[in-house]
DNA sequence: GTAGGGTTAG
């Protein structure tokens, strides 16, 4: 035999067994022999382009495909896969319809593929059209394609459940016939009969038989459609029917518990999971995660996430978001960081998981760079992304960026309205804040539960208490919304703030759920502004009914006896706290300078700086003193002398990190700083002068709002 | 042919 039919011989016997083909190289090698030794004939030509699309290798594959004319099933079949395998699904629908207009008829490995991309495409009418393709060729009763089908209708479901889909419009492709008119001519080959939405049902009971497969796919379409009972019923009912729940199943089921918050059944299907060798998969695990953080579990979370064998972008998004939402911000931008460092590349839901991190802690500079990436990414259009930013530049002080990015985005959805709302209503643009809250109610958004906090916060900020009241009505009676707690609590606020103590006393007794110490606590921070000491103990003897162990509460009763110079009865709240060992938490404020944080706690000598700082704060009270500041001693609650209460003052942590803004960044530039804690009435007034001295802009972040101080006046307008 | 993670408050 000479060697060219040797190589002929071969070529051959691999055609016949293209599976023994290992590697792209080799395929690309026979591809060069059958040029040399075959006849062009369509089916040998099929099997190469099946070659070529097992190895997902779309172009070459095209590039046989194209030289066919007409190409056979094999071809068509093949070519199809490949598309859908390689995620382009509109040229998989638009092959498998121009294939029809050949009048070629479909095989059944065929539908799974096409049916997806009905589902990805968000076209039910073309899904139908081959629901009905399906019916006529009688192969409804395939597994393969029933399973499929049993997908589409699901993911249609959960489409019309979750916020309606769009019919997706054809392009034309090159070379391919009109989509629009081959759709058309499919749907009136199916006749009027309409396929109902209620399908999933439908074909699943139609199916001779069902594999796992198929009752994960019900069981999946149920609990993405929020049918949690219906998705476990089908998971008992499974079991009877002796299909053994594998690893889709499971982690179909998990996040259901995780919503419920329901540990017990968590921690059973971690172990069914641990029993069955699935506790390794990667899908399992990020459901582990997320069930255990939602179960307020977060070591348990970090544990699964230590022992996964290998992690990817959700995996590490899962135990990032559960540490972000379990209050753990600065464990949740360190792993962050690390998952940057394991050459993971970020997706959107990283980015809106991380944020709210940054705007919790105030890091602005961490906020930018994120920013950055995200414009780098192309995500500023993500809705949950600008939402996150939106959150996160008001609550480092930038409102003026916040609303640009809000103004910026092309759909305001209710929690990116929510957002801007409670921004402005942070920063005390009360008017601001209740006029966009008309305006969203006015493009059709829906009001919810947190939004209305927002706008009580808003009226908090002003005093505005009719417009609350009004709110407050409106939302049982417009919206359906009960209040809850944060309700009764920014109410309470608000009134105390605006000296309606006993209107708020009322208010407090009356409500339909039991008071907290902590709405109780509201009303006695707004007794000692307003000095009102008898309301204050009866105030506070409620505290200490429900919260014995309240320290905030001992802290202003013993202050206000201060104030009022009764000084036994302070040192009674005082020694009280010490016998229970209940400590005060150290007033703290920071301030960010060259991308790093600087932490002062008030009375702080520690800092390498302090000298400097002492010296500027020295000059400044001194240049303050000669406009005209007094200081106002009536904030210290300690029996001490005069001198030693203006040092006490002198040393508050606001004003170290103050001074040391001042001297370690260019003149002219905001300052911005956070308190652990309210600012006092004293530094509120010292640094109003400050900013008209030094003319800055500063901007300060308490427990409750911020503060814009410019040219000797605040934002807040001293009411706060 | 089937599965997992996100934004507003607290």
């Amino acid at each position: 035999m000479t060697s060219s039919s040797s190589a002929k011989t071969l070529v051959k016997t691999i055609l016949k067994t293209p599976q023994t083909l290992k590697t792209k190289f080799q395929a690309k090698q026979l591809h060069a022999q059958f040029l040399k030794t075959q006849p062009h004939s369509p089916s040998s030509t099929s099997i190469l382009i099946s070659i070529y699309t097992n190895f997902n290798l779309l172009q070459d594959s095209l590039f046989l495909f194209n030289s066919l004319s007409p190409p056979p099933l094999p071809a068509w079949k093949s070519i199809i896969k490949c598309y859908a395998n390689s995620g382009l699904f509109l040229n998989c629908l638009t092959c498998f319809i121009q294939m029809r207009g050949f009048g070629i008829c479909p095989d059944h490995k065929m539908f799974p593929f096409v049916l997806k991309a009905c589902v990805f495409l968000k076209n039910l009418r073309l899904g139908e059209s081959i629901h009905g393709c399906i019916i006529r060729l009688g192969w409804d009763f395939d597994l393969f394609t029933g399973n499929a089908l049993l997908n589409m209708y699901a993911k249609f479901q959960s489409l019309e459940v979750n916020g309606g889909y769009k019919v997706f419009t054809f392009n034309m492709l090159d070379g391919m016939p009109k989509s629009d008119e081959l759709c058309e001519r499919l749907a009136q080959e199916k006749g009027k009969s309409v396929i109902q939405l209620d399908s999933v049902t439908k074909v699943f009971k139609m199916m001779p038989q069902r594999d796992v497969v198929s009752w994960n796919t019900v069981i999946a379409g149920n609990a993405q459609n929020g049918m949690y009972e219906e998705a476990l019923k089908m998971v008992r009912e499974m079991g009877n029917a002796n299909v053994k729940p594998d690893s889709f199943t499971l982690s179909t089921i998990l996040p259901i518990f995780a919503e419920y918050a329901d540990i017990m059944k968590g921690k059973e299907i971690h172990g069914y999971a641990i029993r069955h060798r699935f506790d390794s998969d990667l899908y399992i695990g990020s459901s582990l995660i997320d069930m255990y953080a939602n179960c307020a579990q977060i070591e348990d979370s970090c544990h699964v996430f230590n022992l996964l064998p290998q992690r990817d972008d959700i995996s590490w998004n899962s135990i990032i978001a559960g540490c972000v939402q379990n209050g753990m911000f600065d464990e949740g931008l360190k792993l962050f960081r690390q998952m940057l460092m394991a050459k993971v590349t970020p997706r959107e839901v990283s980015f809106s998981s991380v944020m709210p991190a940054c705007a919790y802690l105030t890091t602005l500079h961490l906020g930018k760079q994120l920013h950055g990436y995200i414009i780098r990414g192309r995500f500023d259009d993500n809705v949950f992304i600008a939402s996150s930013l939106v959150d996160m530049y008001a609550k480092c002080g930038n409102i003026k960026a916040a609303r640009w990015i809000f103004d910026q985005m092309e759909h305001h959805d209710m929690v990116s309205w929510t957002a801007i709302i409670m921004g402005h209503a942070l920063h005390g643009h009360a008017y601001d804040a209740l006029s966009l809250f008309e305006q969203m109610e006015k493009d059709g958004v829906k009001p919810n539960y947190v939004s209305f906090i927002a706008v009580f916060t808003a009226c908090s900020h002003a005093g505005l208490t009719d417009e609350a009241w009004k709110h407050f009505k409106r939302m049982s009676q417009n919206h359906g919304i009960t209040p809850g707690l944060e309700h009764y609590a920014a109410m309470a606020d608000l009134l105390g703030r605006a000296g309606k103590l006993e209107e708020a006393y009322e208010f407090i007794s009356s409500m339909h759920i039991a008071p907290t110490g902590s709405i109780w606590s509201t009303l006695l921070s707004a007794c000692r502004v307003h000095k009102n000491l008898e309301l204050a103990e009866k105030v506070a003897k409620e505290i200490f009914k429900i919260d014995p162990g309240n320290v905030g509460a001992y802290i202003l009763m013993s202050n206000m006896y201060a104030a009022a110079r009764r000084w036994k009865d302070a040192a009674k709240m005082r020694i009280f706290m010490k016998k229970k060992g209940i400590r005060k938490e150290p007033a703290c404020s920071w301030i960010e300078v060259k991308n790093r944080v600087h932490t002062f706690i008030s009375g702080d000598k520690s800092h390498p700086l302090y000298d400097r700082i002492f010296k500027a704060l020295k000059d400044l009270m001194e240049r303050i003193e000669r406009e005209g500041y007094i200081p106002d001693t009536n904030e210290v609650f300690h029996d001490v002398e005069e001198e030693q209460k203006k040092y006490l003052l002198f040393s508050h942590s606001e004003r170290l990190a103050l001074a040391f803004g001042i001297i370690s960044s260019p003149a002219g530039t905001t300052i911005r700083i956070t308190k652990n804690i309210r600012v006092c009435v004293d530094c509120h007034t010292a640094i109003k002068f400050m900013s008209k001295i030094v003319q800055r802009e500063i901007i300060v972040r308490d427990n409750s709002r911020f503060h814009h101080f410019k040219d000797g006046e605040c934002s807040c307008r001293d009411y706060w």
